[in-house]
This record gives C-alpha cells, sequence and structure tokens, in this order.
DNA sequence: TCATCCAGTAAACAACCGTTCTCCGAACTA
DNA sequence: TAGTTCGGAGAACGGTTGTTTACTGGATGA
C-alpha cells in the first residue's frame, strides 16, 4: 500500500493527531472558543510553538475536527436507508444506529452538537455544510422510495431536513441522558424518538390526500 | 408600583441591568464560557471588581440571561394555543409568532440557541429546565384539544416535544438566514417549518387509527 | 443631624494567554 | 556522505485574565 509514507510524515501525523484527540477530549466540557492553544499542546506533551506546524490557530483544528465527526455519518446513513424493510422496521434500525453511534463517539456527538450554534463562525459553517450534504443525502434516498410518489422536490427536502434534525436533535438528547447518569434515560429518549419518527411516518403516507396548497 | 424602590436599589438594578445588555450583546459573537467578567465592565463603563456586587460569576450572569430570555416564551405559548381555529390557521399563527418573536429578540434568541448545548453547566440546565416547562405547557394544551382524545399522556408529552424542538430549530435556523444576508432565505425558512408543522398535524390525526403498540 | 450601609473605585497580585524569534537534531535527498 | 529540510524546543514579549484587599462617598434610616 503505497510507499509506507516516510518516518519522518508518520510522526508528524501522529502528533498532529494527537493534537485532534486532545483536543476533543478537553472539549467534552468546554466550547471551542474558550479552549487554548497551550492547554492543548500540554496534554499532547509538546511545546505550545509547535501546535504552529499542524494549524493555524484553534479554529483550523476545529474545522478539521467536524470532518472527523461527520464523515462517518455518511456511511451510516446509506446503510439505514439502503434496507427494504417496511417503516417500522426502518425506524427500529435507524435509531438503533444513532444509539450505538452516540456510544462510540460520544466525543465527537458532543463536539458537533455544540459547535453548531457555537462561536467560531468557521466551525458553524463547516457543521452546516456537512449537514446540508447529509439532509441532501436522505431526499436522494427517501425520493426514490415508494411512498414518495407524486412528491415535488421541495417536499422531499423538508422532509428530509425534518428527519435530519430529528435524528441530530435525539442524538444530543442521548448524550446528555447517559451523562446524567439516570438510570432509564437513555431507554427514554430512545422510546420518544421512535414513536416521534412514528409519527412523521405516519404523516408522510397521509401528506398527499390532505395537503393542499 | 409599590414605594418606588429607593434611589439606592434602582441604581444598583440599573447597572445591573446594563451588565445584562452588555453581556448579550458581546455574547453576539462568542461563547459565554469565553466571555471574561472584565470584558462585560469595560463596555459598561465600571471598574472590574463592581462586577461582584451582582454576580458570583459570569456563570450566574447566564443563568439570570436565560430566565430574561426564556421567561417571554410562556406568554407567547399561551396565546397561540389558547386559540380555537382551525389547525391550518394556528400552524400559520404559531409560525409567524416565532418570526416576530426572532425579530424582536434576536440576540436572546442566539444566547439559547449556543448555550443549550453550551460550555457552561449551571446555564445548560437552566435551558433544560426551561424548555421542559415550556413543553409541559404545551402538552396540558395539546391534551385539551379534540384531536388528542383517547391519548394517553405519553404520547402527548411525546408531540408536545416534537413541537417545542421544532420551534427552536426553526427560531435559530431564522436567525443564521438572516444573518447570513441572502434575501430570501428567511422567506424559504419559513415556508419550511410550516410545511414540516403541517405534516406533524397530519400524522397526528392519523396517529390513533394507525399506532399499534 | 449623625452613624451606618454599600455600590463602585483603585491598586496590586500571580497566573495565564497567543505569538515571535532563534536554535537544535534527526530524518530526508542528492 | 554532505547538505538540506523541518518538526519540535526554549526563551522571551506584551497583554489579558480573575480575584483580593483597602478605601471613598453618597444614599439611608434612626
Amino acid at each position: 500500500m503505497s510507499h509506507s509514507l516516510g518516518v519522518r510524515q508518520a510522526q508528524k501525523q501522529k502528533t498532529r493527531q494527537a493534537l485532534l484527540d486532545a483536543a476533543l477530549g478537553l472539549l467534552e466540557e468546554q466550547s471551542l472558543s474558550s479552549l487554548g492553544l497551550r492547554e492543548v499542546t500540554r496534554v499532547v506533551g509538546i511545546a505550545p510553538t509547535a501546535f504552529y506546524r499542524h494549524f493555524r490557530d484553534m479554529g483550523e483544528l476545529g474545522v478539521v475536527l467536524v470532518e472527523e465527526a461527520l464523515g462517518s455519518l455518511h456511511v451510516m446513513v446509506r446503510a439505514i436507508l439502503a434496507e427494504q424493510d417496511g417503516a417500522e422496521e426502518r425506524i427500529d434500525r435507524t435509531v438503533a444506529v444513532v444509539e450505538q453511534h452516540v456510544r462510540r463517539y460520544p466525543l465527537h456527538i458532543r463536539f458537533v452538537a455544540r459547535e453548531r450554534h457555537g462561536g467560531v463562525r468557521a466551525v458553524r459553517q463547516a457543521i452546516a455544510g456537512e449537514l446540508d450534504r447529509f439532509a441532501e443525502e436522505v431526499a436522494a434516498a427517501l425520493k426514490s422510495q415508494p411512498v414518495s410518489e407524486g412528491w415535488c422536490d421541495d417536499d422531499v427536502r423538508m422532509l428530509a431536513e425534518l428527519y435530519v434534525d430529528r435524528l441530530v436533535t435525539t442524538a444530543a438528547a442521548l448524550l446528555d441522558a447517559e451523562a446524567d447518569g439516570a438510570e432509564g434515560a437513555a431507554e427514554q429518549v430512545v422510546r420518544v424518538a421512535r414513536r416521534q419518527l412514528r409519527l412523521i411516518s405516519i404523516g408522510r403516507r397521509h401528506w398527499r390526500e390532505e395537503h393542499q396548497e
């Protein structure tokens, strides 16, 4: 697989990743705009000045974190939407995938939820763009389903945004529920999310017959 | 009007409010956890140490801002839900009220959207608590509507949370749309929000006949 | 009128910040 | 092997931060 990248570049990528990981860890309890450059390098164990070898500032690091956090989502959504089961099974599967994603990458989820409306413009825009691409994929998948016959593109997109937003909100709620340590809280969130998606699904099926402009 | 409150206390409340206003202004482009005490007092024009006469730290100020921002919402939602028009009219009215609320108190909305998942625990909890009370009010109002006959309390609450979350998300999206300066962006957000609420409303009407547990 | 209260002031504190500049030494390349 | 590249170290910079301590002067209430 290519020519092993060289010792020099390998080391560089290693500390670069260490910076990203350290930042992500520290961001569990702060927001990006209050996270200091020195704070991150201290955790990694390198001099503060070495930070500049990898990122111009914390904003740039934040944008990379966004890609790292939201990149894996696309694979996930494809897997869900490709299935051809009934609506009920797809809902259960969707919520289950969100649930395990939250459990596997809690720090990434928290970061996105926090910085989506956070204080760093570049990061906000990166998240918005990524979620937009996400919604576009969902819309494309929804459109190809039989239930969407006769729907105009705007309405499909509207529904897709509704879904995406619900998933993001659910993920954040799930995270808070687990952090608060309440025992059945997480299951409660999951049950509510399932029913909400079910209600939306019902509304979708009756959209054409009841919706008039 | 009571007994005019005294010159002393009046002055104190005045600078206290000035601190809150200055902070809210500065928070348009930062998050609370990166907002400094000195920064706020500098804008108000008082000595940094005077801050402690009003708040223990920025977190405490943030909690007060939450009450200030979300307190007026309750009046708003009561006004909407008390109306007895048809579903369609209620949706239009709801979105219109959200729209004018965003235009009147943009800084408050931005603050809530930003700090809802922000880096200060006390503020997050304050927002969560307030939104919870909000959802409870909506649930109570929904329950008394004829459409909700035969609904169990859990389902009503589930629907209420769906509505509340949609309103908050819409408000934030509306804010971003206006900030970005794109001409028709705000109207687009409003139209999408209306259709989403419509779809939810349709799902609600068919919930009992299609939902089985 | 006079003692008391108390919002705001002023100075000083140690701690931290981002950033620049210079240098080192190991990995690269020719 | 000799020369170059470059990730990282180290020191120093001016500036900002939260917090403490002691003080001032006008509103307050007996």
